[in-house]
DNA sequence: ATGCCTACATACTGTAGA
């Protein structure tokens, strides 16, 4: 079972690289992050076509989040738990069936941070405390657990092109990466890390030719249970798809597990 | 230098992203 996550920075100007990219990639299941767009917005036709279940947590302009998958959910959950008050949209969770139990993934889109000064770091920071909240009680479950998304987390220096760039970021900060190691203690197993100590970008900025120079950072990331961890085979980040027409800024990150569906 | 790109909203510019 191929699992991907892919922040796809506005599925309306995207569609048209995402069936592409579904058509050569294949993946069983496909967490998406800001698709930029309403649940009745998502550009659905197309990709239920292909043959796709297609489950959404949309917002109007920015934020939203998606689940699409070949076989069907058991079992959809909006919203990240802990703050009534929050209202934007970052975070779903659907539930598969598999020979011998279930797959729970989920997809994520944490908070960006910046400016650091503002009201915006404190909602990151506050943000990951409700998913570590959430995380601990998934867990107890014992299950196979995916959480896949764009974290906004550059979790260490070789993560990075330049640390002096990013050494006062929202995704590298200090109380940044301890609240993203803090998760990680808990249990989780950091896909790509657990294949790769190399380089291993996932997203490289539209501006100042950052694609060309290879100056890109490692934010997309797929924590696995110990349940998870223990069925993975291999990753894989679908670079080439940066070099595409009206390229997403983050590429497709994927790994896959021996789950018998 | 706080921009350099890109997407979106519904407006010819601002907000947000990272």
């Amino acid at each position: 079972m191929k699992i991907a996550t892919w922040n796809i920075n506005g599925v309306k100007a995207r569609i048209d690289t995402l069936l592409a990219w579904l058509k050569e990639s294949n993946p069983d299941v496909v967490c998406l992050q800001e698709i930029k767009s309403v649940d009745e917005g998502f550009l659905r036709a197309d990709i239920e076509a292909m043959g796709y279940h297609v489950e959404t947590h949309g917002q109007k302009g920015f934020n939203g989040v998606a689940i699409l998958s070949k076989i069907r959910p058991d079992e959809i959950n909006r919203g990240l738990p802990g703050d009534e008050t929050d209202l934007q949209s970052r975070f779903i969770e659907a539930v598969f069936s598999v020979r011998g139990g279930v797959v729970r993934v989920c997809s994520l889109y944490l908070p960006n941070g910046n400016p650091v000064d503002t009201e915006k770091y404190p909602y990151k920071l506050s943000w990951m405390e409700r998913l570590h909240a959430f995380a601990e009680s998934r867990l107890a479950l014992e299950e196979p657990l995916i959480l896949a998304g764009d974290y906004n987390v550059i979790p260490q220096p070789h993560d990075c092109w330049d640390v002096k760039v990013w050494q006062n970021d929202a995704l590298y900060l200090p109380q940044t990466r301890q609240a993203y190691r803090r998760l990680n203690n808990l249990g989780f197993t950091d896909a790509i890390r657990a294949t790769s100590d190399g380089q291993d970008y996932t997203f490289w900025d539209y501006q100042a030719g950052c694609w060309p120079k290879n100056f890109g950072i490692r934010i997309d990331h797929l924590m696995l249970s110990p349940e998870a961890a223990d069925r993975l085979v291999s990753t894989g980040i679908e670079k080439h798809v940066r070099g595409w027409e009206k390229p997403s800024d983050h590429v497709p990150v994927a790994a896959e597990f021996a789950f018998a569906v």
